[in-house]
DNA sequence: GAGTGGTCTAGACCACCCC
DNA sequence: GGGTGGTCTAGACCACTCT
């Protein structure tokens, strides 16, 4: 049966159509990181339209790495949890270009009042109560990168520095894990700078060294944006990584 | 008529083969940057294959901007020569968000005998003849990163800072307009390290000052490396921006 | 063998561009 | 109006995975 392109004001593609409401299940987790969503000719029922057209709304929602398709198994929901996508945004990598697992050691969370690049680059309004980890990543014992991470409270109750000592894998992977908080996708900028006493003394540098400060924001679903993270960095033997297209 | 997929030793998809096709014409200069290449139907009967696999063909090569589709026009061949696409590859921009287009100041090019680093990221054997070029590039008038770019000589013969100089475009629209040598992706690494005298006295820093060090590495088609710079650039007004995903 | 994604086709029609 | 890319369909068959 021919579905006909329903009630289309300024022209929206049926499979744009489909993608929107396939985004909406994964919001409203109908099905959660890590699992199968129905297959191709189930939803093609249940949205009345062709097989090709779902296939069009999953490919670009692959493209994204929001969904991931696997041959003779199903589609899947992209998951921060799964070892190869476990460090999917860190672009610090070693020269030698082995592929190392960083471990994680976190100097603190705290709680404080929104305020300044963060709160601002969060959408909170000044004085919204946020939390402030801080946070340093080791490459085979040692130290490469001081992260200050802010989120809003509400974004992550009860976290602490033993519950995320104890929780193996990275930051994202711990949002999905605990709150079902998937992030999309993140913007950086990075600038060099001149490490200050504390950076220096957790890096194991010279003050004044130049490092590196990666600012990122990450996004979930809908371009929200949910963490802000300063990133210190030291590159020696270590290097920003990045690929041009 | 359907066309069965032809002698597929360890099965490569039809439209696969297309893109390789699609890719030879490239590299043979069949369709140079900015001209169109035939339209999907007359490519379909060339290869005697279905317009939808054409087309699949070509989404491949059009997300790797190494085709551009116009709806109602044609498929393009991708080029550095178009405004939107002049500096695609440059990742440090103002803060203030501002497009600004930079200038560019060449300052040296010389001959000179492949060592080190260059030679490496190029695949030249130790002495081969390269061409070292020297460049300023300023934003409103302040300099904000200096190059250093190598080439195996035989790639750019009579690159002068007088030809250079007069050529209005970034140095991929430069390789393009002149050599045909068109660049499809690069790879960088970047560092922070303290300006030397001279980065300094370029850059109007003081000498010591933390500045990025941003290595890449820009490759033709055939992920051949053809190109290999080094960047010193100064990060106050200015950083090198990124988006993961 | 049953189920899933992956490929390919043929044909219809739509949106956009330019003459 | 004629050409181009863009959407959508329906159906056939292939490759992969698991049972």
């Amino acid at each position: 049966m021919p579905a006909k392109p329903v009630a289309t004001p300024s022209f929206r593609p049926l499979y744009e159509q489909i993608r929107i409401l396939l985004t909406q299940s994964l919001v409203a987790g109908e099905w959660k990181p890590g699992e199968a969503i129905p297959s191709e000719t189930d939803l093609a029922e249940r949205f009345r339209v062709s097989q090709g057209t779902v296939r069009k709304a999953i490919d670009e929602l692959a493209s994204e790495h929001i969904l991931v398709r696997r041959q003779g198994k199903g589609t899947f929901v992209a998951s921060h949890s799964e070892p190869a996508y476990q460090y999917r945004f860190l672009r610090v990598l070693p020269d030698s270009g082995e592929k190392l697992t960083p471990q994680n050691r976190f100097l603190e969370v705290k709680k404080a009042r929104a305020s300044g690049e963060a709160a601002k680059a969060l959408g909170l309004k000044a004085g919204t109560p946020t939390l402030i980890i801080k946070r340093l990543m080791l490459f085979q014992s040692k130290p490469v990168v001081l992260d200050e991470i802010v989120l809003a409270a509400s974004t992550c109750p009860g976290a602490t520095v033993a519950r995320l000592e104890s929780f193996r894998g990275s930051m994202y992977s711990f949002y999905e894990t605990v709150y079902g908080l998937r992030m999309i996708r993140a913007e950086e900028r990075v600038r060099a700078i001149e490490a200050d006493t504390f950076a220096a003394e957790q890096l194991a540098v010279a003050r004044g060294s130049p490092i590196l400060c990666v600012d990122r924001i990450a996004y979930t679903y809908g371009d929200k944006p949910v963490e802000w993270r300063r990133g210190l960095c030291v590159t020696s033997g270590f290097s920003y990584t990045n690929e041009l297209s």
